[in-house]
RNA sequence: GCACCCGUAGCUCAGCUGGAUAGAGCGCUGCCCUCCGAAGGCAGAGGUCAGAGGUUCGAAUCCUCUCGGGUGCGCCA
């Protein structure tokens, strides 16, 4: 139960009800009612804007709408205190039986808790990573590759129905490159020799085997061809293997996107022509001349009449160009066509997840998409990953993508594991320059982040393995603890700890419909330190510990409340794709 | 020149789509282990939310302008 919609809607009903009494004026619009955990504890539960929200269409004053509301409001069994306070907010505080409740609900749903169907099992695309196949995943893929996971991850346990995919910009310039380094090294696993690797063509060493590979399968029969004859056939052959690295690299991740789309295919299957015509059926096609950007003229240009695309009726600061003055599709062209694509598979909610270094891009790509809806039926958000740099003992580390010298996703990963990466890449908003320090990341320490909330869960399941050894006649099942007399939690940082598990369904529904899953582990840290703050207090205050040897009842009472802080931490964790820790080594 | 992102404690950053006295961590100062894992916790000091206007019951949050940092700007993808 997400506690804070329940109660929005018990105040709309209530609003209603004083309406129809005439306390309040008819007609009422509560769109901007609010009900929101108080920053300050120390005003309640849950704090309502109703009043102020209303005075003005009900001409009256705050205080003469509170005072009703309040009262109303009050009568509620779960509702213990109904205060004015402020400018007219009315704080509630819940019974602490009804906190309680949803202590059970977290135990009883297990990884499940926070579920909701605030999607409404609508469609959503999540595209993310689409590195180009021409090398390893580095760093700063891996960045996006856990935010497009995580984020697709968070809206399915929202209610959504998401497809993630992958697009493959296998057509172009770029993939002719590869295929000429990959050719090098072709000749060179034929025994020329090949010299320096030179300027524009790929250098890294990954498409050494690449060219052994393609010996063995064909031999020396594109030794001595023309490169018009080979190039086809060596660049399809090295975007596959580009193509089983960067799988492969994603699966170590535990990423797998259900869709890998080819860029070529659609030029190859006509998707672009139908994108265009559509666009043209619109009246958004014409030829055009564009004006070169003021103060960054490029050396060689000049005018040259163009086929564009009104972007500018949807936003954009220019019309584009769709096509190349060869008369090639440009790349904008094709992905249009593949957003038209996603269009016409039924995606009314798309999510393109970039490099920041494409910012320029956001705006022509959902003027497009805008464009090509029937309607305004339809809506891309395009969220911007910002670099991560890579830090070792406080340096930062060097990368020269020309020189082939970049720290490889692979190599992160070997370093440090997987759920280190996962949770290190979500520990900033998406939009913010990422700092992954590896002295920080390996220190086993509440500087680290994914260590403090690990630890929180290690030192739950301790407690469970230490308990099952000194009072073993506690069943500590989830669904058995949910049953014990919980009313026997009463101090207050134990209902401070079960009200920040009841905020867990909230967190959920607002992180997913904000598109930022790094709430989850901004969340999880918060939940863990409160954890921890109430674990020691039992070092000050025997009472307080969780395992009490002559008490059975108040144990399991106490056991329920740290599984539920387990089972939350581990429905976290699911979002974000780290294994819950069992120990800590 | 234009567009987009960013500017919050000495440092690194949150701030729940406009709520009440702006919060963490690091660093600094002082405390807490005979005790379920001290790999932890508690307390203190530290702020003109870059600046100036505006919108309103109410602004770090929305709008305008200025300053500062980053990214990008036809025939690259």
């Amino acid at each position: 139960m997400n506690v804070f919609n329940h109660f929005e809607a018990l105040v709309r009903a209530r609003i209603d009800s004083l309406s129809a009494a005439g306390t309040l004026p008819g007609g009422l619009d509560c769109g901007n009612v609010k009900v929101e955990p108080p920053r300050d504890a120390a005003h309640g539960d849950l704090a309502v804007n109703a009043a102020m929200v209303l005075a003005k269409q009900a001409k009256m004053p705050p205080r003469a709408i509170a005072e009703p509301l309040a009262a109303a409001l009050a009568e509620h069994p779960d509702v213990d205190t109904a205060d004015i306070a402020g400018p007219g907010f009315i704080n509630l505080g819940l019974s602490p039986g009804f906190w309680r409740g949803r202590l059970a609900d977290a135990l009883l749903a297990g990884t499940a808790y926070g579920n909701c169907d605030a999607g409404a099992g609508e469609k959503v695309n999540v595209e993310y990573v689409s590195a180009n196949p021409t090398g390893p995943l580095h760093v700063g893929h891996l960045r996006g590759a856990v935010f497009g996971d995580a984020l697709s991850a968070l809206l399915r346990k929202a209610g959504y129905e998401v497809c993630e995919e992958y697009y493959i910009n296998d057509a172009g310039a770029q993939v002719d490159t590869l295929a000429r380094s990959a050719h090098l090294r072709y000749r060179e696993a034929l025994g020329d020799d090949i010299g320096a690797i030179p300027d524009g063509m790929y250098p890294g060493d990954y498409l050494k085997p690449v060219g052994r590979a393609l010996v063995e399968r064909d031999g020396d029969r594109w030794h001595d061809a023309d490169e018009a004859d080979w190039l086809p056939a060596v660049r399809d052959f090295a975007i596959a293997a580009m193509m089983r690295h960067v799988r492969a690299d994603l699966a170590a991740l535990g990423i797998t996107q259900e869709v890998f789309y080819s860029e070529r295919s659609l030029h190859d299957s006509g998707m672009i022509d139908k994108a265009v015509a559509s666009l043209r059926d619109k009246g958004l096609i014409y030829t055009g001349v564009l004006t070169p950007p003021k103060g960054k003229t490029p050396e060689d240009w000049e005018p040259r009449p163009q086929m564009l695309f009104r972007a500018t009726d949807f936003g954009d600061d220019v019309d584009r160009p769709l096509q190349k003055s060869d008369g090639a599709w440009t790349y904008f062209a094709a992905d249009i066509a593949y957003h038209y694509d996603k269009y016409t598979r039924g995606f009314r909610r798309m999510i393109d997840v970039w490099g920041a270094d494409h910012g320029g891009y956001v705006k022509r790509m959902r003027a497009a998409v805008r464009a090509l809806a029937d309607g305004d039926d339809a809506d891309l958000d395009v969220r911007l990953c910002q670099i991560v740099r890579v830090l070792r003992d406080g340096e930062p580390v060097r990368m020269s993508k020309r020189a082939g010298d970049f720290i490889t996703a692979r190599e992160v990963l070997d370093e440090v594991g997987r759920d280190v990466v996962r949770f290190m890449m979500l520990t900033r908003k998406n939009d913010a320059q990422l700092d992954f320090d590896f002295a920080r990341v390996e220190e086993q320490s509440k500087d680290n982040p994914v260590f403090y909330v690990q630890y929180a869960h290690a030192r739950v399941r301790s407690v469970l393995r230490n308990v099952a050894e000194t009072l073993p006649d506690i069943d500590t099942a989830p669904d058995a603890l949910a049953r014990a007399d919980l009313s026997r939690l009463t101090d207050s940082a134990e209902l401070d700890l079960i009200k920040r598990v009841a905020h867990w369904p909230r967190t959920v529904e607002a992180a997913a419909q904000a598109h930022e899953p790094h709430r989850i582990a901004f969340y999880l840290y918060d939940l863990a330190a409160a954890f921890h703050g109430l674990w020691n207090r039992g070092n000050e205050d025997p009472d307080l510990r969780f395992i009490i040897a002559g008490d059975e009842r108040l144990t399991a009472a106490r056991l329920a409340l740290i599984q539920g802080v387990a089972t939350v931490i581990a429905s976290g964790l699911s979002i974000m794709g780290v294994e819950p820790a069992e120990e800590m080594r």
